[in-house]
DNA sequence: AATCGACATGCGGGAACCCGCAGATTTGGA
DNA sequence: TCCAAATCTGCGGGTTCCCGCATGTCGATT
């Protein structure tokens, strides 16, 4: 049994070759990689099946490189190492998964044990495993009270990344009061409304205040802002064709 | 000799002891905090002069830890450690250090030998030793090009926590125009401004924006942003006091 | 069939924002 | 001491943003 390890600080590289080898007896070589674009391709010279991917690597994070894993190998294991808990990454794996798959999601703060268990689980049992704090972040994204909408994160990624109404309304195919009916919904839930004391008048700038707190909240993170940018470079490329 | 150590991350934490004890012979006891408090109140227990600290933790971030050190023995030597060379970090540190005292700016991506050698300079030579790639922008912060006024940061920090420009001026006690000025300066120096092909209309909210692209630049970051955020409660604290 | 909720769109107005222009004040050297 | 550069300030305007109100569509529920 092979397993594949994609990490970019050596010291949590060195670790995660140590539990795993500690872990899986019958594993008997463990791969390496150190960034996303390493592991891919180790990934596809050894058509690995077990894979351990740190999210948060440069160039290439984890989320991206496993989407190019499972687009070649959707029946890959792969769990997702990672320092935080954060909605954007969780909302950038589950779009990813396929039908299906085992994967799990373990932070690194996790216990050796626990890491183990994970370990055995998703790569000899095809288990899911989701650490209870991601676990929390998923419930919520899937409609709670302070779920969005994704037409609602949407708005959010866009007004974070700087644009317009005017060019958020031709990006996604709206009117302009329809963006800021969907803006307005994303300070209602965002609760980025001033506690209005009486008359003291506007402290915030709803536009702004509503980027900041997504990411006091982590909502939205570097990662995640840095490929929307490139998304939305492509889209501009595009859109500068056609208009003209 | 005693050596402190105040990092969150238990792996790095035993690299770093390991380094220390191979580093220094002449270091006898080495001790271990996992996060900023901890640090602090151990330093102040054992008058710790020598400390490696970790930037980016929680609660309570090297930056701070660091500030009331050196706040109650100015002569301390501290050897920063971290994986970024962001600007906030360089600003937020080269502000707090006292006059003539010994420290250092090493990343967690050097050798085991470029960490060894700071180590010895810092502890034992009271040198400053600053790593190549932070020195760049420590030159930059002074005024170069890309380099940025303290005002212009002051603002860049206000609208990226989404205050209103006129909420701005009363913060710092400037006019309206006066606050819209530095705006245009901090927009002309992001170079925010659309390529203006023509007669193209305007794609991105330049406020919003201004904040993005110091977001992806990394002139802000999420600790930066969350020290921001509490300065300016205390603020919006007091100024709801004093305004009615 | 009637109703309800979620969403999209238009209109209109008040506030905030962006910015050119021009005068005042401060600052740092010759 | 005096000049020049930098900074602060007010005025006026065009634009964008925020949002209440009204209308229309679509699917689910009763």
């Amino acid at each position: 049994m092979k397993v594949l390890i994609v990490e970019d600080d050596p010291l949590h590289r060195a670790y995660l070759g140590e539990a795993v080898r500690a872990a899986l007896p019958e594993c008997d070589t463990v791969l390496e990689a150190a960034d996303g674009l390493a592991g891919e391709r180790l990934a596809r010279e050894h058509t690995s099946e077990r894979v351990v991917l740190d999210l948060q690597m440069s160039p290439r994070n984890g989320i991206e490189a496993a989407r190019t894993i499972w687009r070649e190998r959707p029946e890959t294991r792969i769990l997702f190492w990672s320092n935080y808990a954060d909605e954007a990454n969780v909302r950038g794996i589950s779009r990813i998964v396929p039908a299906g798959a085992a994967y799990g999601y373990v932070l690194k703060s996790a216990s050796d044990e626990r890491l183990r268990l994970a370990l055995r689980s998703i790569f000899i049992e095809d288990q899911c495993v989701i650490d209870r704090e991601v676990r929390g972040l998923q419930q919520k994204s899937a409609g709670a009270v302070s779920g969005f909408t994704d037409s609602e994160y949407e708005v959010l990624i866009d007004i974070a990344l700087g644009l317009t109404d005017r060019t958020i309304a031709r990006r996604r195919n709206l009117s302009l009061r329809s963006v800021q009916n969907r803006l307005q919904q994303l300070y209602e839930k965002l609760g980025v409304y001033q506690p209005n004391d009486g008359d003291a008048e506007a402290r915030f700038n709803l536009r702004s205040r509503a980027v900041t707190v997504s990411l006091l909240r982590k909502l939205v993170n570097h990662t995640a802002l840095e490929r929307a940018e490139m998304d939305l470079a492509r889209w501009l490329e595009r859109d500068g064709h056609t208009q003209k």
